[in-house]
DNA sequence: GATTTTGTTCATTATTTCTTGAACATTCTG
DNA sequence: CAGAATGTTCAAGAAATAATGAACAAAATC
């Protein structure tokens, strides 16, 4: 239910299997106790900022970790770049910045002759309210006439009750009106922004 | 982050330890395979589609469980009435109803002479909006000034890249000014339904 | 004041969700 | 085509969250 705020490490402290090499690069880059490209304080605090507030929508803390990484790096930033700041894993990366890709906060720079994805963080306000509704709102309201109608069917005509549950249904009616009013001045206001 | 709907049962059947107990009414209630008040179909139908509606949300199911149950009841419930038409255990039950009385989805009906807690379920939009934002949303935004000032505080002036940072300052700032323009266009549409 | 009724709390258990990492696919490069 | 680079998928484990039920108040009744 998300009550309480969960304190958690910012960035994971590099605990891993750091075994017996220290310079043996072994191909495919150093993967040692330093950091090759260590966080700015700006970046930290960024990344704290968002793990936070997508904490509030109850979204997993790579996501936040990854858009808020993005947001706070004026380059492109590539999957592999991601994993090496953050310090999480290909699987996690690639599934947040999935999700992120297909809410439109995040957008893929195409560099000539790059094999590589880049991405940055996608900022505008209308992009991001409209994406996260599209997404994560609509789909919940798109089958709000259909649930009504099961509702509406499980009421037993000439039952004692049935008059209250009419007036339910008129209340559930309402509800769903009100979103059908809502959502549109959302976007328009977040057009603004 | 809550992608597929899960498929799980609406109502827990009883699977409970049903020993050899069939009528021995041990002092405190029968509490055998058949409940004593069985739900409706209505019932049943706004359970589900509340159970639903507030996974939305991520709030777990028994929140919505408990909801859709007072939604759909005419008469106040008590806490043992949601207990055994719900069959789920007193603490969720309990805590359940603290969380959505706190909210104000939800009235105590005082009878005079009654010792027990009895509720009915709150569905003015406009109630349930005002402290849904109140308890979920609010608490959220009310650090926003804290948060904003503690990034402004992370940019190391000089740097090539704070002229960039102070950009991203911009935009979260702009997020905060819309949020303190829709919340009250939201409270006061939802007053009108 | 002992007992019953009513409700809360919280340690334990169950369930769900998130993360990891390795296997797999796909595309490029030589 | 072999090998490297890049990404995705998914089973297994780890972590977080929710549900249970028994112990514990608190208040009312006898």
């Amino acid at each position: 239910m998300e009550t309480t705020v969960k304190p958690k490490k910012l960035v994971r402290t590099s605990a891993r299997t750091t075994g017996g090499s220290l310079s043996s690069n072994g191909g495919n880059g150093t993967r040692d106790l330093v950091p090759r490209q260590a966080l700015d304080s700006f970046q930290l605090q960024a990344i704290s900022f968002f793990v936070h507030a997508f904490a509030a929508l109850s979204l997993p803390r790579s996501i936040g970790e990854i858009y808020g990484l993005l947001f706070s790096t004026e380059e492109a930033l590539s999957l592999d770049d991601i994993i090496e700041r953050l310090r999480i894993s290909k699987g996690s990366a690639s599934e947040g910045l999935r999700w992120l890709r297909s809410l439109g906060a995040v957008n893929p720079v195409y560099l000539p002759g790059v094999r590589k994805e880049y991405f940055t963080a996608e900022t505008s306000l209308r992009k991001l309210a409209t994406g996260y509704l599209r997404d994560r709102i609509n789909p919940h309201l798109e089958n709000g006439p259909e649930r009504l109608r099961l509702l509406q069917d499980s009421i037993v005509e000439g039952m004692p009750q049935s008059s209250f549950q009419k007036s339910r249904i008129g209340q559930v009616a309402g509800w769903y009106k009100f979103m059908g009013k809502i959502l549109p001045l959302v976007k328009a206001l977040a057009g603004k922004f």
